[in-house]
This record gives structure tokens, sequence and C-alpha cells, in this order.
DNA sequence: TTTGCAATTAACCAAATGGTTAAACTATAA
DNA sequence: TTATAGTTTAACCATTTGGTTAATTGCAAA
């Protein structure tokens, strides 16, 4: 029982941080408002992770290994590349739907220190080495897809999945100004699709 | 001359003021950090503008209105919808060199709040209405244009143009792992040319 | 030169914030 | 029941932060 107690009272931390980090950052976050999210004491926050950084740190790796998990299929050779894209295209927009703030807490990150989250990733990534582009040209190269600038179809391709989600806040207020509802004219799946069409048009023969 | 000096100060914290709260946002940023930055002494933050926030709405009521400043074009009528659309996105897609935080600093302000960010943008749009939307399924049922979920088009034609600057960051290291350069692999004027394909794929004829 | 007013600064204040500590509580094993 | 160890809390502390104030500087009109 007092097993069950101790990661209970954890895991109400770590959901709270979650929370308040995702949508203020480390910077922004207040220990106060994450100990109130999680309904204790602010104490308790040093009592279980030493100081603010560290508990940034925890709920940072663990949206990193997340964050790489979702490139698992890249690894996969027995399918075909464009099998490869529409799986990931899959699991990726599921990801930011479950997380939508994901992709502009690791940008930010990033931004304010390149190289701890070097290491990070480093570390995330563990074994794995995710080499997309070099796929994608091989692909190319072996004529199963149209030619196209790779770099460019990455990014394009990350747009297209993740800022959607990132800025649900910015199309809801501008779709319902034009008479349109977001609920009903938005979902994964559509978003999904959407992206399909585009990889197909872009890499299909 | 006391005239000049006076626009020059006020310019220059406006300025130091953009900087800090495009990087931090309102509740991240400090006064001091602005001050430093702009190479003056904290009190005439206060001496030129209020307090914090006003100083705050000074800065996003610019960026609000260069932002809507882009719609224009969609109010002429004398141009087909694709030559509209493709002004749009070079104008766009400059605005956002330029600004490259721009889309995240609106994304997080209309999140915190809804309702003062909806009289800003009454304010900043004044007597334009902006209708892309209509326009594009106007076009589609005159036959100018393919049929295409129009809300869809939209979410996807932001999210090319505005996430490649907010996640210049991300980008600049993933691409780097990968044997790539950021610098090299990515530039305004390849973004525009990406962006009119998948125009051009989506509603051309 | 002197006067007067706007611009600028150093020093300060109250509130908020991350972090600490000692006491209190809880559950379990003896 | 009691001793013990882990858990939780209220009260506190030092620093940071937004904001104020009174004094100083700079400059233009008299």
């Amino acid at each position: 029982m007092k097993q069950l107690k101790d990661i209970s009272t954890e895991e109400k931390i770590l959901d709270a941080a979650k929370e308040v980090f995702m949508k203020h950052g480390l910077y922004g976050a207040r220990m106060q408002d994450i100990a109130d999210t999680a309904g204790i004491n602010k104490a308790l926050l040093h009592y279980y992770f030493r100081n603010k950084e560290k508990m940034f740190d925890k709920v940072f790796d663990g949206a990193l290994a997340k964050f790489f998990e979702q490139l698992d299929v890249f690894s996969n050779n027995e399918l075909s590349i464009k099998k490869q894209l529409f799986i990931y295209i899959d699991n990726i927009i599921e990801f930011y739907a479950e997380y939508p703030q994901m992709s502009m807490f690791i940008i930010k990150e990033i931004g304010n220190n390149t190289e701890i989250f070097k290491e990070k990733v480093h570390i995330a990534k563990k074994n794995k080495t995710l080499r997309l582009i070099q796929v994608l040209e091989d692909a190319m190269k072996n004529g199963e897809i149209k030619k196209t600038d790779s770099a460019m179809f990455m990014i394009n391709l990350q747009s297209l999945c993740s800022f959607p989600f990132l800025a649900s806040p910015m199309f809801k207020y501008s779709l319902k100004a034009q008479g349109k509802d977001w609920e009903k004219d938005f979902s994964s799946e559509k978003l999904k699709q959407s992206v399909k069409n585009f990889v197909e048009s872009t890499l299909g023969k």
C-alpha cells in the first residue's frame, strides 16, 4: 500500500508538471501552479524531484522518448517507402492529437539550449539511427518514387502533421470568423488523408 | 532634436520589447531583459509605457496589424484566385522570414486569452472582412479550381508557410544529424516554390 | 546665464517565486 | 502499543521581479 501511494503521488506531480510545463515552458512555469494542479503541497515537489530543472528534465525526457518512438517505422526495410511514410503519418498525427503542445515544447527547448538537447536526443535515440532523408533519396534513385527535394519534402511533411495541432487555437478562431466550425471541419482522420494525398502527389508515380 | 531623440528612445524600447516578447512571451519576458536589450534604464520602460502589459499590447497590436496586412490580396477581385494565392504565399513567407516567431507568438496569446484577442483582431482588421474560404468555395463552384476541402486546404497552406520558420531550430538540428545543412537546403525561395507546387497539385486543373 | 521642463537614472519597495526546514502525520513492523 | 521510517505540511528565507520615487541630467527658451 505504501509503494502504491508513493507512485500515485509522484505520478500526480509528473502529470501536473507535464501539463504546466507544456503550457508555459520551463521559464514561464510556476512551481506553485504545478503543486496546485497536482493538489499537493509545494514542498513535495522538491521532495520527489530536487528542483525545478530536474523535474523539467523528467518531463522533457519522457516527451522526447515518445517523440522518437514514432520514427521506428523507418527501420523496417520490408515495407515499401510509401507504406512506411503512411504508417508514420498515422502514428505521428495520433501522437500530436494526444500531445498537441509537444512540437512547440521541443522547438522551444531546442532553441533555448542546443547543447543539452543534443545530449538528450542522443540518449533518447539510443542505438537508433534516423536517416529518413537517406531512405528517401535511395528510393528516388531506385525509381521507387518521383524525384524531389528530399529535405524540403521532410520539412513540408512535418509542417503538415504538427502545425494544425499547435495552431488549433488560431484555426478555431479563424474558422469561426468565417462561419465554419473547427470541431466539424477538422479531425485527425481528415488530416491523415490530406497529408497522404500530399505524399501521393509529391512522390507517387 | 528633442522630438527626434524621444522617438529614438521609444523606438529602441519597442524593438527590444519585440525581440524579448517574441522569444519568451508575455509571461516569460523580463522587464530588466528588455531594458538591457534596449540599453536603457528599467524605469524608462515605465516612463514610456505604463506597465508590462501595456507595453506588450503595443508590440502585439503592431504584430497583428502586419499579420492582417498580408490578407489584403484576397480583396482584389481582378486577379484569378490562383494568382491571389501565389501573391499571398510570396508575401506571407517573406513576412515570416522577417518575423519567424510571429505565429507562435500569436498562437500563444490567442490561447491564453481568447476574449482580448477577439477584440484586438476586430480592431486590427478594421473594415476588412476576410473570407478566404468563401472565395475558395466560390472558385470551386465556378469550376475555376478543383474541388477540395476548403478548410483543410487553408490549414495545410498555413502549416506549410509558417511551420518551417517556427521550427527552424529543430530542422537545423535534424538536418545536421542527417548530414545536411539547413542554410543550404532551405531558403524562402525554395519554400515558396514548394508551397506553390502544393497549391498547383491541389487546386490546379 | 538662468529658468523650466522633459528625459534619465539610482535606489528603493512590495509581491511573487524557487527553495529549505522543522514539525506533524501515517502506516507498518516489532 | 510503540518505535521507526517514509510522507506531507506550514512557516519561513533569499532572490527575483514589476513597479515607484526622488534626485540628476540635458537642452531649449527667456
